[in-house]
DNA sequence: ACCTGAACACCGTTCAAGT
DNA sequence: ACCTGAACACCGTTCAAGT
């Protein structure tokens, strides 16, 4: 639902899908480096069409993440059905790591940088709001301790990725989510984190909303 | 010990020191993005004394990471001597958090990039061995699970920097420890990791050795 | 040996001309 | 409306002249 900006004419509409086709491409092939140059080549474009379909190469960019963050929300909402819900839960965060060593270049763009762009803002949220019901049918059957939230996950997810990255072989990426799932295993009262799961405010508060940043 | 190259002018060697200490406040202050032009002015010298100094902007910024992963070697040397293992591994875990949310754009750094660097490769070699001497002394003392390696810790570590880094405050990246904590207790025989630890060598076929990153 | 700033190269971005 | 490539601006890097 975040596609209300007014529908682009047939040619443009085109040209913006062979541009984020390629980018998405380029990028997972030589890192975020690329040239605007070799994509615009790549998608068959003029440079200057690039500049027209997205304000800025940052924003092409964070186009392509918004892509893949809706993927995996949508993945996580067919998992709401499934009837383990800690298989569910931890198929969700593989599937994640997955794709996240797919486009490697792409996962080093959610910084700091890029959580200031509005579009990825809200399609972060949205997945934060899938994880949160994920987590929580997996607490209520008792296999998760119930002192951790959905952003807490999405923090150690985000480790697990940053690590995993380099390795190719996806053996490394398993060992970390094994580890994930022994910290999340439930636990003595004695043993409770300190604090409160971190809110999608706390993180709005971290990353200031900058003017000029928004849309794609 | 990687301070073996032949010493420099009494100018040279204050006008490097004078380009560390800027670029460090520089990117601290405003990111990695500042201009070589920033921090020549800064530190008081002409442009291109910068690239006297450091044969790329990138080796100025290795320069950076190198010096702060071997203070932190540094105060894990000191920890060993620790009469609690479990304490001083963790607060050397704390201590390494603290410096990457304060230098939170050089920690950008240690990326892909960055390890083909063969000063930074170095430095995270000691920093793993140092880690590893105090994880197993934990380890004997029963405090640690001991089907997890230096190597994983330090993964999870970054996965906890990278999760904290937004957040100013504190309190984010201490759940986040937290949770490592409970990751790395002792477990019942069944639930070991798979595999085996990642080791060094691992690294390396990860991260190939790019010719012309060398020194700085 | 080292320092310097003017010159160069590269790449993101803009824009006047064309459809 | 949109496309395009030439022109512009910016920044990392090089280098000839100076100490």
């Amino acid at each position: 639902m975040p596609e209300t900006s007014k529908p682009l004419r047939a040619d443009a509409e085109r040209n913006r899908r062979l541009l984020l086709d390629a980018a998405a491409e380029a990028f997972a092939e030589h890192g975020l480096e690329v040239g605007v140059a070799e994509i615009a080549r790549r998608a068959g474009v003029g440079r200057g069409t690039v500049f027209r379909r997205f304000p800025t190469k940052e924003h092409l960019i964070a186009a392509i993440v918004v892509d893949r963050m809706d993927q995996v929300s949508a993945r996580g909402r067919e998992l709401l059905a499934d009837p383990n819900p800690d298989a569910a839960l931890f198929e969700l965060l593989a599937s994640m790591v997955g794709s996240a060593q797919t486009d490697r270049a792409l996962f080093e763009a959610v910084g700091d940088t890029f959580l200031a762009n509005e579009d990825i803002r809200v399609a972060h949220a949205q997945l934060a709001g899938v994880l949160d019901q994920l987590l929580q049918r997996a607490q209520d059957a008792g296999t998760i301790r119930d002192d951790v939230g959905a952003l807490d996950l999405l923090m150690m997810f985000k480790g697990v990725c940053e690590a995993a990255r380099p390795f190719s072989d996806a053996d490394v990426a398993a060992r970390q989510l094994e580890l994930v799932r022994a910290a999340l295993r439930p636990v003595a009262a004695t043993e409770r984190l300190s604090g409160r799961p971190p809110t999608l405010d706390d993180m709005e508060r971290a990353f200031p909303r900058v003017e000029g940043k928004a849309s794609a």
